[in-house]
DNA sequence: CAATTATCATTAGGAGGCTAACTGTCTGCC
DNA sequence: GGCAGACAGTTAGCCTCCTAATGATAATTG
């Protein structure tokens, strides 16, 4: 569970009176916004609960994932990539695939390293660079996590039908996209929807 | 940003290839999850800058708004209690609200109390506890930022209709559900959703 | 070829989460 | 009345995230 936030949601009725207070609360956008905090915050729950049992993380699980058979090119397509190149390998390239920083990402390894699923070794052609590989005690617990992970996803859905998950998708890919262009970082994006 | 997530999410193709060699991922499901995932990891995080301008972060505006006008009876409707009596006062009290530990209350006190924005006293009655209360610096805070911060809520949503705001909301209505009866805590949740 | 600039990984320090253990205070029961 | 247990709040230690600063190495460029 990563972020803090209400226990229970404000009722509809709750907002509507909140918004005669203030003009610029949008019942239906807040009752949105909420849900979809807390549901994410809820998903994030349930596999957390997944991984707590394995001594992982999200952060590391989300490392070993990423570098999950990283010399072959089928992983890399498997975690995204356009081409079928061989997945990320150095601190910089997994922070970058991951969506952290660097020191961030500097701390994973060191506890995923402590705990023998990873290896550090330097580049031998640059020598700032460091190259991370996945050990076999990280290979075989992913072998031996994954399934278990995936049935609990399917568990989680299995109330949404294939159309509501496509709806949902469809939804969700319409808010990603204005908070996309909402954040300063990316000018590009912000092009992109106007 | 509060947790670690791909940068750039499979395609679907990906998850369709992947499902070959793992029989227990519903790709369909996998995909809602990831896009759950990673959608509200964005909306945490256009709040997150809605807030960071103003020296304050998700947990301590949740215990802000807990606290605000905690002595009046509509600020418990606003927050989502089922009656007017006043908000919560106390650290264990905010603590269950808001869904975190005491302990962790303790942390957001004591740097809401050394910012000024809220004042701890002891209780007569009881020396046990404690009263938190909104200091005039805090109400301040709350009444400038809310505007912009329900303004930056609507934008978000505003790529969605009336009708797709509550269809957005039964969906992760019945994932919400789903994941709290998976959640080994509630009993009850599971004997109320089979 | 030397000096500046850019890049890589790490460290240091801070924040917000957690669990577990501790201190004081109240309650309830003999 | 006194003691065991429950309960409020805090403390201590760990994890994952961040930003900013550092040191070592490459790359660029005059």
């Amino acid at each position: 569970m990563p972020l803090l936030l209400l226990k229970d949601l404000p009722r509809y009725e709750c907002l509507l009176e909140a918004a005669k207070e203030f003009p610029d609360l949008d019942p239906s956008a807040a009752e949105a916004f909420l849900h979809l905090l807390y549901t994410g915050d809820e998903v994030f729950g349930v596999s957390d609960r997944s991984f707590s049992g394995h001594n992982i993380s999200h952060g590391r699980f989300g490392v070993l994932m990423l570098l999950w058979r990283s010399g072959q090119p089928r992983a890399a397509r498997l975690m995204g990539a356009d081409e079928c190149v061989s997945g990320p390998r150095t601190p910089a390239e997994l922070a970058d695939a991951a969506g952290v920083t660097r020191a961030t990402m500097t701390g994973l390894i060191d506890t995923l390293e402590r705990d023998g699923f990873v290896k550090r070794a330097p580049d031998p052609d640059d020598r700032r660079m460091m190259s991370v590989r996945l050990t076999p005690a990280g290979e075989k617990f992913l072998i031996e996590f994954l399934p278990g992970h995936f049935k609990a996803i399917a568990a989680l859905m299995s109330p949404l039908s294939e159309a509501e998950r496509k709806t949902l998708v469809r939804l969700l890919g319409k808010i990603q996209q204005q908070a996309a262009a909402m954040n300063p970082k990316n000018e590009t994006a912000t092009a992109a929807v106007s």
